[in-house]
DNA sequence: ATAATAGTTGAACAATTATTCAATCGTTCA
DNA sequence: TGAACGATTGAATAATTGTTCAACTATTAT
């Protein structure tokens, strides 16, 4: 009757995808993580640290922008654990916390290069 | 002299850093990509759809929204290429549009359950 | 034709958020 | 000790955005 067997009467396909779905809480922390990269500079950030470590005005000054609004974004990458810092002197060197960051933005770029 | 051989100056470190990112044009649509998968209401859309194809008001009643509700967020995701549509009399089936859609979000799931 | 159903759309409101500015902290050097 | 530098932080402003509500389109059935 239908076009497509697997699908089943509405009733069925909610339930069904009620059931398949990961839990509310995984999909918040998951939309909490997007929202994260969903910003260009905190984007832009991530992508310096993809040559090496760096300290805070020097992505300033690869991002020309302020110290400040720099430092804005690395402490809601650090709480997301996105980037890890080490302190030397008067400097604080950041760098990329995770593997899985590189993975996550090159496979975001092959969709838009598709 | 420097803890690490690769980082150089502060001049070289921010005029590598320039060199290797990827353009702003690039960063922009990056960014724009994650800012969609970055809300609870478009990631519950696009798990449910997982499953299978679902017409509006299934995806509205498994997500216990309202439809317009819905219908305002699939318009992004449509226009963001994550979802396509089928019109079958009054229903309009979504599916989703790529594979890369599933596989953006299973990496950032394995970035949460570390 | 009329009614009913499925879905889309625009305006409005509320909430979130990125950057700026100013003040502050910690470290180094004179 | 004090000045200078690198960085962090809180408050304020401006801009973006998700949901609701109401109006509207399109398709089906009576």
């Amino acid at each position: 009757m239908d076009v497509c067997e697997v699908v089943g009467t509405h009733d069925e396909v909610v339930e069904r995808a009620k059931q398949n779905m990961p839990d509310q809480d995984t999909l918040t922390d998951l939309s909490e993580l997007f929202k994260v990269f969903g910003d260009s500079t905190r984007l832009n950030i991530l992508t310096a640290l993809f040559e090496s470590e760096m300290c805070v005005c020097d992505i300033s000054a690869t991002l020309e922008m302020s110290i400040s609004a720099i430092s804005h974004q690395l402490r809601i990458l650090r709480h997301n654990k996105l980037v890890k810092n080490r302190k030397e002197g008067k400097e604080v060197f950041y760098s990329l916390a995770d593997e899985h960051v590189v993975k996550i933005i090159e496979m975001a770029l092959e969709h838009i290069n598709e």
